[in-house]
DNA sequence: AGGAACTAGTTGACAAGTCAACTTCCTGCT
DNA sequence: AGCAGGAAGTTGACTTGTCAACTAGTTCCT
């Protein structure tokens, strides 16, 4: 290997802060939903994702892929959502294999409940602090970083060579 | 309460933008940190933490002070590592209730070996899209909020009325 | 039609983190 | 001295996420 480039001085900050940043925001942030709502983080990221749509309604795969998960994780959520009636499944008529999960009054009315909270909370800790051109510079930090990171995540595209 | 200020577009793409990087990142990170090393990301912090002190050894409290965890969640971590030998642990003599977390031959072997690898991961994933001034607002921006939540993490203060 | 290869989703065992209860030791007050 | 209260750390039960194996349905190719 060549030599090592270690990192500057800004270069360590922002890794670094943007490691602590992103631990004690999530901890903060997910503390406050869970107080003021019920709702672990993950959750909410589904019943955001299902309010989203016009009909209240996902295939899991979609719904995995909308937030980067693995069809593991998002059905043992499903699961445990499903039991507490923020969701419920059901079959796809038009594909035997497929799966919908669907908001249920319940979910829609707790993720329209803690929806002001969850803002409230996201200014506090993250946008209050901050000058509208940081916040537009790490919005399109944010961006061009995920672009990148999300390619490597897809199986890797067949190359045409020659 | 009040009507709810809900987020602009900037806004919007800073927050969720912010979770989707923290989440790809830390994965990408982990995922190259793992093959290249076979260290956990939980790993390489006690590791450098450690490495970091001129004896190479803290005190539990302090190491999970100083990466913002709980002495349960080190405790877990500690006794792991040291079941892989990475790290021993000691008592402290002028604290009967202490216990020093110490970094091993092979512990101080494998963080150096990591290191490289894991400078070479945060450049590709992190630093190298991004231009020297993203950077460092994204530090500056990290700053900021870190030190607010990491102050309200601290026991609140007894303040001093009248 | 028949079968290989792929896709959707679930499951169970395990790893990691959280929370509350607990042990042990220290400190400060009287 | 002796005791209340606090601090350091560990432990065990529970929750959440990961990984690999699995079922079942679909697609494509001949």
């Amino acid at each position: 290997m060549e030599a090592t480039r270690w990192l500057t001085d800004d270069e360590m900050r922002a890794w670094r802060g943007h490691l602590r940043m992103s631990w004690l925001l999530d901890a903060a942030i997910a503390r406050d939903l869970a107080r003021d709502s019920g709702l672990s983080h993950p959750d909410y990221y589904v019943l955001v994702s299902l309010s989203e749509t016009p009909e209240q309604r996902m295939r899991m795969s979609d719904l995995a892929a909308g937030i980067f998960w693995s069809k593991s994780r998002l059905s043992h959520q499903i699961r445990r959502m499903e039991a507490r009636g923020l969701v419920r499944r059901e079959d796809c008529s038009s594909d035997g294999r497929g799966t919908f999960a669907v908001l249920t009054a319940v979910g829609l009315d707790a993720i329209k409940a803690a929806a002001p909270y969850h803002v409230e909370s996201i200014r506090r800790h993250l946008l209050d602090p901050l000058t509208p051109q940081q916040i537009a510079v790490l919005a399109d930090v944010a961006g061009v970083v995920t672009d990148r990171l999300a390619a490597t995540l897809q199986p890797a595209q067949p190359i045409d060579e020659g």
